[in-house]
DNA sequence: AGCCCGTCGGTTTTT
DNA sequence: CCGACGGGCT
C-alpha cells in the first residue's frame, strides 16, 4: 500500500489488544471488508482500532469517512481513537448518514434548485403537512389511511425504492382501494415541500443520491476526499444508503462495512437484513471476516440468546460463544397486573443497587415506549432517578416547538408549519386567520419581518403587536443564534405561563435550549442539527457533568438501547401481543423482525437478563385478552429460561 | 355562520 | 400529546 510505506512502526500493539479475526479486520488495508460481528463481539473495538491503525499508518484523518446510526456514536468511538493514539483522530469524518448527506447538500445548494435555505422537518412536522393535505381531499370517514400511515407508505416507497402501488399491494393490502387518492396525496406532498422549502429525512437520502448520480464530476471530487470509508450497523441500512456508497466508493472501494444480519430491526424503514449478506456480491474481492466470540454476557445468557434466534424462520450463520462462565439463569417473572410489574421491577432495581450495581449500569427495555408509563410513575413515586430513551422525544415536547418554531420562520419564512404553529398560540387565531396571515406574509415577500408590513383588522392589531415587534427585533444584523433565542425567549415566556401548570420545568427546557445555542454560530445549523441529533434529554447536554450522585438509570425502547450494554437489563411486557406486537404476528417476516428485536434486547445484557409481563392484558384495539408470555420465550425450556409467577388470588400459576 | 377553545380518548419501532 | 367534537363568542 501506498500509505504504509511511510508507516512508521507502530506503537499499538494491536495483536495484544485484539483477537485474531479483529486484528485482522484492523490490520486489511484497501479493498472491500465485510465484517459480520455478533452481539458483543467487539465491533465498536475493532473500528476504533481501525481508525487509529489508519491515522498511525499516515491516513489523512479528515480522508476518513465513519458512518455510524447516531453521531454519539462515531464521537464515542473517535474518542476511543483518540485515547488510543492521538487527536488526530478526532478530525475523522463522521456522523449520520442523514448528517452527512445534510452537510454536503448545503454546500451544494444552489444545484439542487433551492435558491434560498431550507428546513429540515421531522417526523411529526411531516405528518402535520400530510395531515393537511388528507384533509383537503376529503376522505371518506372510515378505513382511510391515517396521515401517520400515509408517512410510513411514502417513505417506505422512497426508501425501498419501490412504486406506491408495490408498496400498498405487500404491506397494506386493505389500502388498496384507495390508491388513486393516497397517490394525490403524495402528489401534493411533494409539491407542498418544495413550496415551503421543506426536506424530510427521505429527501435529505434522496438527494444526496441524485446529487451524486447526476454530476459525475461532483461525484469524482467528494469520493476523491473520503478515501477510506467505514459504516456501522450496516445491516440497518436500506437501498438508497447502498447507492450513496457504491457511488462514494469509486471504483476502488476502500469500503469496510461492519454488522449483524441477526440484530437487523429497522425493516419497517426501508431496511433489509439480507443486503449485508449480499455485500461480497456488490463488491467481488470482498474479504469477510466473522467475530464470532462474545465479551459481553455471561453464559447462562448467552445460551438463551442463541437459543432465541435459532427459532428464526431465516437462520443465521453465526454461533456465538463466550468464555465468561458463571452467572444465573435468565428468569422470566409473570405478574398480577401491570402496576404489580413496575412494583417488581423496581423492587429488583432497589435490591440491585443495594448490592452496589451502579444505577446506570440497570436498564429497563420496552417494545414500546408507551409501555413504560407506569413504571415511570413508581420509578418517579420511589425517588429513583432515570433518563428514557425513545419513545416521545424531547424534541417533540411543545414547548420545544413552540420556541424553534419562531427561530425557524427567521430562517426560513416560507415554513408554513412554523408559522401556523406561532399564530395559533396568538389569542383569538384560529386555523382560518393563521391561514390568511401567511398568506400575506408570503405575499410581502420580505422574510419574517413580512409580518411587519401587514395591514391587520382593528381586532387583531393589538393581539399581533408583541409578535411584530419580536421580529422587528429579529432584523437587527449580526444578531448570535443565542441573542435571537433570547428574544424569542422573552416573547414566549408569558404564553408558556399561561398555557401551562407546569411551565417553570418547561422554562427551565427553555433555558437548556438556550446554552445549547451557544455552540452554534449560525441559525441553520442549530436548526438542522435540533432536527437531525436532537439531545434526547437535554440535561446531560448541559453545561455541568453528571454528578456522582446523579446517575440515572435508563429505560429505553429496544431500538434505542441497539449498541448499549448493561450489567442487568429487565425486558418489561414481554407479553404475545405486546413483544411480539399484535400487528406483527401474521406476516412471518415481520415476526422475524421481532424475534431480532427480541434477540437485541436480550444480549444488551452482561450479567443479569430478566423478563416480566403481567399475567394479561385487554388490548383495545383488537378487543383481544393477552395472557401468554412471548412465545419467543414460552417455547425456551426451563434450563435455558427459569420462571417465577406470582400465584393468581385462586392459586398456584399453571404452566 | 364562521371561527375559536375547552374537553376527552387512543398511542410501535426512528433518522 | 394530537384529533374529533360540541359549546359559545364575534
Amino acid at each position: 500500500m501506498p500509505w504504509e510505506k511511510k508507516a512508521q512502526p507502530s506503537a499499538l500493539r494491536y495483536d495484544e489488544a485484539l483477537n485474531p479475526a479483529q486484528c485482522e479486520a484492523v490490520m486489511h488495508a484497501e479493498g472491500p471488508l465485510l465484517v459480520i460481528a455478533g452481539a458483543g463481539s467487539g465491533k465498536t473495538r475493532t473500528l476504533t482500532y481501525r481508525v487509529a491503525r489508519l491515522v498511525e499508518a499516515g491516513v489523512p484523518a479528515g480522508s476518513i469517512l465513519l458512518l455510524t446510526f447516531t453521531r454519539k456514536a462515531a464521537q464515542e468511538m473517535l474518542r476511543r481513537a483518540a485515547l488510543l493514539l492521538d487527536e488526530r483522530c478526532a478530525a475523522v469524518a463522521g456522523g449520520t448518514f442523514h448528517g452527512f448527506a445534510h452537510g454536503l447538500l448545503r454546500r451544494h445548494a444552489a444545484r439542487l434548485g433551492f435558491d434560498r435555505p431550507f428546513t429540515i422537518i421531522d417526523r411529526p412536522d411531516a405528518e402535520s403537512l400530510v395531515g393537511a393535505i388528507r384533509k383537503e381531499i376529503n376522505p371518506p370517514l372510515r378505513a382511510f389511511p391515517t396521515k401517520r400511515s400515509l408517512i410510513n407508505i411514502f417513505s417506505r416507497a422512497v426508501n425501498k425504492a419501490q412504486t406506491l402501488e408495490a408498496v400498498i399491494d405487500e404491506g397494506y393490502p386493505h389500502f388498496r382501494p384507495f390508491l388513486d387518492a393516497i397517490g394525490e396525496i403524495q402528489r401534493r406532498y411533494r409539491e407542498r415541500k418544495v413550496l415551503h422549502r421543506f426536506m424530510d429525512y427521505d429527501d435529505l437520502l434522496v438527494g444526496l443520491r441524485d446529487l451524486l448520480a447526476a454530476d459525475e464530476n461532483l461525484c469524482a471530487r467528494i469520493a476523491a476526499a473520503y478515501r477510506f470509508i467505514m459504516v456501522d450497523e450496516y445491516q440497518d441500512t436500506n437501498r438508497i444508503q447502498a447507492e450513496i456508497l457504491r457511488l462514494l466508493a469509486g471504483r476502488r472501494p476502500n469500503l469496510m462495512v461492519v454488522g449483524d444480519d441477526s440484530q437487523s430491526i429497522y425493516a419497517f424503514r426501508g431496511a433489509n437484513f439480507r443486503n449485508i449478506m449480499a455485500f461480497p456480491e456488490q463488491y467481488p474481492g470482498t474479504r469477510v471476516i466473522r467475530l464470532e466470540e462474545n465479551y459481553r454476557s455471561v453464559q447462562p445468557i448467552l445460551s438463551l440468546t442463541n437459543a432465541l434466534i435459532a427459532q428464526a424462520a431465516e437462520k443465521y450463520t453465526k454461533h456465538l460463544f463466550t468464555r465468561r462462565c458463571g452467572g444465573a439463569v435468565p428468569l422470566l417473572v409473570r405478574t398480577y397486573s401491570e402496576n404489580e410489574q413496575s412494583r417488581w421491577v423496581v423492587d429488583e432495581i432497589r435490591r440491585l443497587l443495594r448490592q452496589g450495581v451502579p444505577p446506570e449500569q440497570i436498564a429497563v427495555l420496552f417494545r414500546a415506549g408507551y409501555h413504560a408509563f407506569d413504571l415511570e410513575i413508581e420509578l418517579a413515586r420511589e425517588g429513583l432517578a432515570f433518563v428514557k430513551v425513545g419513545g416521545f422525544k424531547f424534541m417533540e415536547a411543545a414547548h420545544i416547538k413552540d420556541l424553534l418554531a419562531h427561530l425557524r420562520v427567521v430562517a426560513n419564512p416560507s415554513d408554513r408549519l412554523s408559522w401556523h404553529r406561532i399564530l395559533l398560540l396568538v389569542d383569538k387565531v384560529g386555523p382560518k386567520t393563521a391561514q390568511t396571515i401567511f398568506d400575506a406574509i408570503v405575499e410581502a415577500r420580505t422574510g419574517a419581518a413580512g409580518l411587519l408590513d401587514l395591514q391587520l383588522g382593528p381586532r387583531l392589531e393589538p393581539r399581533l403587536a408583541p409578535l411584530k415587534s419580536l421580529y422587528r427585533q429579529m432584523e437587527a444584523p449580526g444578531l448570535s443564534v443565542t441573542q435571537m433565542g433570547e428574544a424569542a425567549l422573552v416573547y414566549y415566556l408569558p404564553l408558556l405561563k399561561a398555557n401551562y401548570e407546569d411551565h417553570p420545568k418547561r422554562a427551565r427546557d427553555l433555558e437548556q435550549l438556550l446554552t445549547i445555542m451557544e455552540r452554534y454560530a449560525s441559525l441553520d445549523a442549530f436548526l438542522a442539527d435540533m432536527a437531525l441529533e436532537p439531545p434526547d434529554h437535554l440535561a446531560e447536554e448541559g453545561l455541568h457533568l453528571p454528578r456522582p450522585g446523579e446517575a440515572r438509570l435508563t429505560l429505553s425502547t429496544v431500538h434505542s438501547a441497539k449498541g448499549l450494554e448493561w450489567h442487568s437489563v429487565f425486558v418489561i411486557w414481554a407479553l404475545d401481543g405486546r413483544f411480539p406486537s399484535l400487528q406483527a404476528i401474521e406476516d412471518p417476516e415481520q415476526l422475524d423482525e421481532e424475534l431480532r428485536l427480541m434477540y437485541v434486547a436480550a444480549t444488551r445484557a452482561r450479567e443479569n437478563l430478566t423478563f416480566t409481563c403481567p399475567m394479561q392484558a385487554y388490548d383495545r384495539a383488537a378487543d383481544r385478552v393477552l395472557d401468554r408470555p412471548s412465545r419467543f420465550l414460552e417455547a425456551l425450556d426451563d434450563q435455558i429460561l427459569a420462571r417465577a409467577g406470582e400465584p393468581p388470588a385462586a392459586g398456584p400459576c399453571r404452566w
